[in-house]
DNA sequence: CAGGATCCAGCCTGATACTG
DNA sequence: CAGTATCAGGCTGGATCCTG
């Protein structure tokens, strides 16, 4: 590891540098199914648990489980345990998490409607 | 591999189901290097390897090139190689790329600045 | 219904060496 | 300078089975 310029000078001096907060909120972020997740909970809040499964498709069971761990401990969603049997959870956006979606969402959505073009590879 | 609903409903049909266009380009510009490299070139193109070895800061040699290569083949980096000696090599964004950052700093932004608070995790 | 525990394959990384 | 090739090793993620 070197001593090296930020990604970017619009950045907070000292950001994405290896190893820093700001990488970490990113890899969890960025994950591989943190996007689903947070844009499904965008999209109809609350959720509960079978219905993330069905939304986030191609999930198992243990990247869901830990996917949702990690974005409650870092305060994106909030998770409700009604004490009724059977368990009934529901999951849902922190405000800090619609923050997060609220730029999240029109990147995906840029995304789903470049993605033909995209694959198609470069002009010429 | 399930029949599901789409992630949003504000997203084209079919839009991020397992194995569908949409999740592969999803998995291309979400994974760990992309956003970086991408960001790195947002605020200053064109850069050359080695200089953007010192943006993405840990990047290996192997990752770079397989970032770079993936995102060229999508259309969203171009690659310029001068014919000198020593070679000397430019990437910087296609249109393409450019609207993709145009949507992706900003969310790199807002996680620059919310990643303190985002890891000292929920409010109580 | 909502997870936990476990095992295994594959990817990423790091180190090193080599090329045009 | 700008990469490519190779190999060992750790960690991530996926599939499956089990539980309150």
């Amino acid at each position: 590891m070197t001593v090296s310029t930020p990604v970017s000078a619009v950045f907070p001096d000292q950001a994405f540098t290896a190893g820093c907060p700001t990488r970490e909120v990113l890899d969890h972020v960025m994950s591989r199914w943190a996007p689903l997740v947070l844009a499904s909970l965008a999209d109809a809040e609350p959720l509960r648990w079978t219905e993330l499964r069905r939304r986030a498709d191609g999930i198992s069971e243990k990247m869901l489980a830990q996917t949702l761990k990690r974005l409650e401990r870092d305060g994106l969603v909030r998770r409700d345990a009604k004490p009724v049997v059977p368990p009934h959870v529901e999951y849902s956006l922190t405000s800090t998490g619609r923050e997060l979606t609220d730029h999240l969402v029109p990147l995906l959505s840029w995304i789903a409607h470049n993605a033909e073009t995209i694959l198609a590879g470069p002009p010429a």
